[in-house]
DNA sequence: CTGTTAGCGCATTCAA
DNA sequence: TTGAATGCGCTAACAG
């Protein structure tokens, strides 16, 4: 690779204007603005970043640890991610990690120097005094930093709640295992929307110990007869799939007998019913992460909160 | 952040005894040494890295150009290079690109000393003389780069057609699309297994053309009873959900009447019945390109060719 | 054993 | 309008 002095050298001036040139580009006679450009089309020359960085002290870089158990998920955020990254000159530095100290040392290895900034994903597992508190927070629980992107999970289950009521359904189960801190602020959601509409609040049709969702579903339908319930809200499009197949299994129809509500995006993979969720658009959250990353003004992104979308299934596709 | 000036000053040795405790670390006296290491502890100090590249015209960096067009299977490949990259203390770059032109201008900006090396992933769109020749396609089509890993289409579908067989299913569907340019290689592995099983070959049940697979899988069915086919091969698992739906929109049961058969890979959705297919261990691939991108020696990784596992679903499930 | 010096490639002074 | 000099943070060669 060809540098700048090589540049220099054949186009008959100093460093400093060819660096002129390329950069700014202003107070230069036209002659050797020419000579430059001819000498780096030649040489097919373009400036090291790495030496521009050294100067700069910025890389460009944004670290990105996905913790998301699900794998699957991550993909939506990267892409939208690195979408609007790549349209801001910066670049996605990937990394997975699946444990506190596994995001530890992501941590240290990535804050070297290498990237301006680090995310964290979908996190489900404590957070605290990471000894980074430039660190932005996406979907992680136990946040106490200054920024993070929550969802707003109680708003998402109001939502899903106050749609299956408007569909007639009035049973409302749910099935969220508190391994996310969340679990707390669902309920809220669920309750408030039950209050709403005048339905009485039914301990028995809730289950968010961190019990299996498969147990918890056994139970619902051992007292099937009592319970009647006719609608079941679950976390994600993952857990939703489990507990359609085991309605299934028991010749509940989906969602005939039951519908089942996902309260947290979905993977919509061709040839699987699409079922009711609220998903989060990661176009929205990539913009706002970008944006701040941008601006970078001192304030802090704060606690940054972001609402889904109901996502109701194509009547035509069924 | 601290640098090197700080810790030497703060311990009052060089900047080259500094530097020599923090790497190579002999032939330093011990006070010193432990002068230097209270003063790095004190500051928590950590060499620059960006500065260590500018050196040793190194970043450790490789860029990852996910040219996927299903950006669900980019998941599986991301996971296990990443996982790979980071135990050689490399860091994943990474980019999305859906155009020649995109992976061009990915290309461009990966290229000016952030990456040491780059990859492109998945691509289903020509990538003649990219100009760069060092790059690694990995099941790419029109590869003509020294460095490249293919996928055995012809081992994928003789092995496919060879477990129907044994299933009892002899009259094998072919629909694969020539977009990836392996269809050629597919019907050949796909002829190869109906000669060693002597069985004829039909022309009508085969469909290669860039049709649609959905009109591809109606003219199968509208011709359902003079061909009488009772097993279809797929390109991958995304095609397999849709004939599958199709099919059962025609009354047609999977596997009981039709086995479908994927070749190549699958997202495995807890809920979704598992499908016979050919899975390309991603492990082995991000194992095999990590270990080139290590050794690094003159030779070529050459016209590396990955075979896949024959994995077939597990009854209890079903 | 250790300090000084030089230079990686670049942009930005400061003079001219 | 331009070139020479400086320094980003670090390692390697050299000299002591």
């Amino acid at each position: 690779m060809s540098t700048i002095n090589d540049v220099s050298r054949l186009a008959g001036v100093s460093k400093a204007t060819v660096s002129r040139v390329l950069s700014g580009s202003r107070g230069v006679k036209e002659a050797s603005r020419l000579a430059v450009l001819k000498a780096v089309e030649e040489l097919n020359y373009r400036p090291n970043v790495i030496a521009q960085s050294l100067l700069s002290q910025t890389t460009g870089c944004i670290g990105v640890i996905c913790a998301q158990d699900n794998i699957n998920q991550t993909t939506g955020y990267l892409y939208a991610l690195e979408k609007h990254l790549s349209q801001h000159q910066k670049h996605l530095l990937l990394r997975f990690a699946n444990s506190r100290s596994e995001v530890i040392s992501a941590l240290d290895e990535l804050t070297c120097g290498l990237c301006d900034d680090v995310l964290i994903i979908g996190a489900r597992f404590p957070l605290n005094n990471l000894g980074y508190d430039d660190v932005i927070l996406v979907d992680c629980v136990e946040a106490d930093t200054p920024n993070s992107i929550q969802f707003d999970h109680a708003f998402a289950a109001e939502t899903a709640c106050n749609y299956l009521i408007s569909q007639g359904r009035r049973q409302i189960a749910l099935i969220h295992p508190d391994v996310s801190g969340s679990a707390e602020r669902v309920l809220l959601g669920y309750k408030h929307a039950l209050e709403n509409n005048f339905l009485p609040f039914n301990r028995n049709l809730v289950f968010m110990d961190a019990t299996s969702a498969s147990v918890a579903l056994q139970v619902l339908l051992n007292n099937a007869s009592t319970l009647n319930f006719n609608a079941l809200l679950v976390a994600d499009e993952q857990e939703a799939q489990r507990v359609i197949t085991q309605l299934q299994a028991f010749n509940k129809s989906v969602p005939g007998d039951i519908m089942v509500f996902s309260l947290a995006g979905s993977v919509h993979l061709p040839g699987i019913p699409t079922i009711p969720a609220i998903e989060y658009s990661m176009d929205a959250m990539a913009a706002r992460i970008v944006s701040w990353l941008s601006e970078k003004t001192q304030d802090v992104l704060g606690a940054c909160v972001l609402r889904g979308d109901l996502i109701i299934p194509d009547m035509r596709q069924r």
